[in-house]
RNA sequence: GGAGUUGUAGCUCAGUUGGUUAGAGCGCUGCAUUGACAUUGCAGAGGUCACAGGUUCGAGUCCUGUCAGCUCCACCA
């Protein structure tokens, strides 16, 4: 053995051994009886296996496969540590992994690339940008597997599975179906972001913000004074609203009020909401909801009309009068020079500067605009989702985060669930030409009128496009451009993974045991997924849910592309090995807190692999003096002995007894810890063991006195504590194991237990 | 603006349902050791537990408020 432990000539020799035994395929796979294929556990009694005992399975939280993964995803190994916990327990173990398509993120990322390039999105058909975005997918999607690898993680990679997988997007589009057909899905309208330059919609991601100085108009309303910059949208105003709490104002809630304005005199209503503040301007807002994204709010909760007045052309429509036609800027300025003839402005501030939204590629001024949109009712998943929690029938862990999860559900909204994106699952959803033809359709966004929306006939199938048109017969149907949310893919995930891997596959491991992944996908991912489980499987989709903190760098801020503080894991499983990396990411932090990164911590954690390491050499060492002494039966005896009780009996001395009696605590407190998902309780009870214990105390008070019996007492602690430490640290102690000859692999060896 | 979360040694963090003298790692100081390991061992210094109240025989722990950091959500008409 090498005087310090070297993890680059054993890492990679390690996990192909492991791989190449199928040691990550499950002990019970139910689609084949391979179980022969290797050996039970050599302590698990043979009752234990079979299909009859409950199997232990997590489905990985698939990476997205835009981009090489961050050292955040190094935090799954809170994952390898069970599926490897429940292996040596001898349960019938999964981890499956997969990636996500990431719909939103990918095409920006890639759309990022193109511009490099000198690009654009507006360069391809439909089709060849799909394809183009496909292939750097599938590039992407290998190198984050060897990561995956390289961390140790024992995933079964022949179900590997991806979100775009044709039988996966099959199921997502049963999932619609059903819901459709169950009444729960229907056409709404959304504001989306819309640059009338580029003529298409964007993601949050895409906007930029851009502070400028606007003219704030006081303009008079009605017997109201109030402060707008957009006073061109006024023709599209269906409320004035004040703040409830607004003494000034409160009588006037409720009741009509009738406006002056350019076009003639309109009536509107006065209405009172919180999201008014008293102290700007007036405190009175009129309140358009086609136009404006609060207001758009507002409109919801009071029912409010949303008269569209800007077209998809950045012109006023006909809601305009005699402004029809007229750009956004130009008609402000007319309607701001009318308004001032006829006396209706107050006054004017030139000073007030605001945040604006521009469109990140061509700099023109983002308009919100209604878009008819795809959206689930929520209601009536979210009060199953509450309740399965309520009666523990899944668990939360930390605890602390079932607050944010049923504050959640309690105040769920209807789901939007259309992008206006290429990259993605295309909504099953046709239209006949031929009955409604007042659409248009070709580009990549799905600008059409919300008007025409309301009447039209949509036909929904399973996936498959319809044949005809059910009323007119007509051939020539459309389908919506638009493509699901990717987080109603992911909804999905346990369920749809599972029943595409292998036959038998979802009876036996669905619900499955545990889902792991960051508290920060809480809400957008694990409600959803039980939510959506529920309502497609009757099922929970798991039982525990675990939730991890969030890595940070160094300096304690959150790792991102744009602040390009970003540390690939790979870095520091080559420079610590990936033990290390593995052991420091669950030391030292209680486990769901963030943590930032620390290289000092990695630091320890190397050297207390190589103090693994070097106990094993010490022990190896003592064996061959102990075999040099002669005695007969010494092979025999130098074995390691399961049975903690005989270990006691050959205990000669009190420092004997006294670390047999430590093991057998330290076994029962590391089990316990596994059990409550108390990560980084085992890591600190095994550090301190191992090094304060077993090496600077027992091995400095045998190593003087070491005899037949003495060995074989810290010949069985040891293997003990390596397998104990083996769910952690899984390289390293698989090493010394296949060194020691103690059997054929310590990833399916027995976990440790006291009788 | 709303919500959540954190505040404990120079740094990074533990501290279970309140219960003796508040712990660990790193760093620091001193000593030792070249026969497992210098990625080592032994010993030591270092804390008004953010602040102010309250409950209690007893508070790092429970309650209220204040301040600061971080995260998420919504966003200034």
């Amino acid at each position: 053995m090498d005087k310090i432990y070297n993890h680059k000539k054993v890492e990679e020799k390690i996990y192909k051994m492991w791989e190449k035994n199928r040691y990550f395929i499950p002990k019970t796979d139910p689609s084949a009886s391979h179980s022969t294929l290797r050996d039970e556990p050599s302590g698990s009694d043979s009752k234990s296996s079979g299909q009859a005992k409950k199997p232990f399975s997590i489905i990985l939280p698939p990476p997205n496969a835009n981009a090489p993964l961050h050292f955040g995803h190094a935090m799954y190994v809170a994952e390898d540590i069970l599926i490897r916990y429940h292996r040596m327990k001898g349960d019938s173990t999964l981890w499956l992994p997969g990636s996500d398509h990431a719909g939103f993120e990918t095409q920006f990322v890639f759309e990022k690339k193109l511009e490099k390039e000198g690009k654009s999105r507006f360069d391809f058909d439909r089709e060849t940008l799909y394809k183009m975005i496909l292939d750097y997918v599938l590039e992407n999607k290998k190198g984050m597997q060897n990561q995956l690898k390289r961390l140790g993680f024992s995933l079964d990679w022949s179900r590997n599975k991806f979100t775009l997988d044709e039988d996966i997007i099959k199921i997502v589009y049963k999932t619609f179906k059903k819901m459709y057909d169950d009444g729960l899905i229907y056409r709404g309208e959304r504001l989306v972001n819309y640059c009338t330059k580029c003529g298409t919609s964007f993601s949050d991601l895409e906007v930029n913000h851009k502070e400028q100085k606007d003219p704030l108009y006081y303009l008079r309303y009605g017997p109201f004074i109030l402060a707008t910059v957009r006073p061109e949208t006024k023709f599209g105003d269906t409320a004035v609203a004040v703040n409830p709490k607004d003494k000034r104002y409160k009588e006037w809630i409720g009741k009509e009020i009738e406006v002056k304005g350019v076009i003639g005199k309109f009536k509107v209503k006065v209405i009172g909401d919180e999201a008014i503040d008293p102290n700007f301007g007036t405190g009175v807002a009129k309140v358009t909801p086609a136009h404006d994204l609060k207001d758009f709010e507002i409109g919801l909760r009071h029912n409010l009309r949303r008269i569209q007045v800007i077209d998809f052309d950045g012109r006023l429509n006909k809601h305009a009068g005699k402004y029809q036609g007229l750009r956004v800027k130009e008609a402000r300025k007319r309607v701001a020079e009318d308004m001032e003839k006829m006396g209706l402005i107050e006054k004017i501030d030139y000073e007030y500067t605001h945040v604006i939204e521009v469109c990140y590629k061509c700099t023109t001024t983002i308009e919100p605009m209604l878009l008819p949109q795809w959206f689930i009712k929520m209601e009536p998943l979210s009060k199953p989702a509450i309740e399965v929690v309520k009666k523990g029938k899944i668990k939360i862990y930390p605890k602390k985060f079932e607050k944010i999860y049923f504050q959640f559900l309690e105040n769920i909204r209807d789901w939007n669930i259309s992008r206006q994106i290429v990259w993605g699952i295309r909504i099953p959803a046709w239209f006949c030409s031929e009955c409604h033809p007042e659409r248009s359709e070709g580009s990549l966004d799905s600008s059409v009128s919300p008007q025409n929306d309301k009447n039209k006939k949509w036909i929904i199938t399973d996936g498959e496009k319809p044949e005809k048109c059910p009323r007119c017969g007509s051939k020539d149907l459309k389908q919506d451009p638009d493509t699901f949310d990717t987080w109603f893919s992911s909804s999905q995930w346990p369920f749809a993974t599972l029943k595409t891997t292998k036959p038998g596959d979802y009876e036996y491991f669905y619900p499955t045991s545990v889902m792991e992944t960051g508290y920060d996908i809480l809400r957008w991912w694990v409600a959803r997924m039980i939510m959506v489980g529920l309502y497609a499987t009757s099922k929970i989709p798991f039982e525990n849910v675990v939730l991890h903190g969030l890595v940070n760098d160094p300096l304690g801020k959150k790792m991102s592309k744009s602040r390009g503080n970003i540390v690939n894991p790979l870095e520091l499983v080559d420079q610590y090995g990936a033990d290390a990396v593995r052991f420091a990411l669950v030391f030292g932090t209680a486990f769901g807190n963030d943590q930032s990164l620390s290289y000092p911590k990695l630091q320890s954690a190397r050297n207390f692999t190589n103090k693994l390491w070097n106990m094993g050499r010490f022990i190896e060492m003592k064996k061959k003096d102990v075999i040099l002494s002669a005695v007969k039966d010494l092979d025999s005896s130098a074995l390691p002995q399961n049975d903690i009780k005989k270990l006691l009996k050959i205990a000669k001395t009190q420092n004997d007894k006294k670390i047999i009696k430590k093991t057998e605590e330290l076994i029962e407190a590391i089990t316990n810890d596994l059990e409550k998902y108390d990560f980084n309780h085992a890591a600190e009870r095994l550090y301190d063991f191992a090094w304060h214990e077993f090496a600077d105390k027992y091995i400095e008070d045998v190593k003087s006195r070491i005899d037949k019996d003495s060995f074989l007492i810290l010949n069985s602690l040891f293997l003990i504590l390596l397998k104990l430490l083996h769910p952690i640290m899984p390289f390293v102690t698989e090493e010394i194991y296949q060194r020691f000859n103690f059997g054929q692999s310590l990833m399916i060896d027995s976990w440790p237990k006291n009788e």
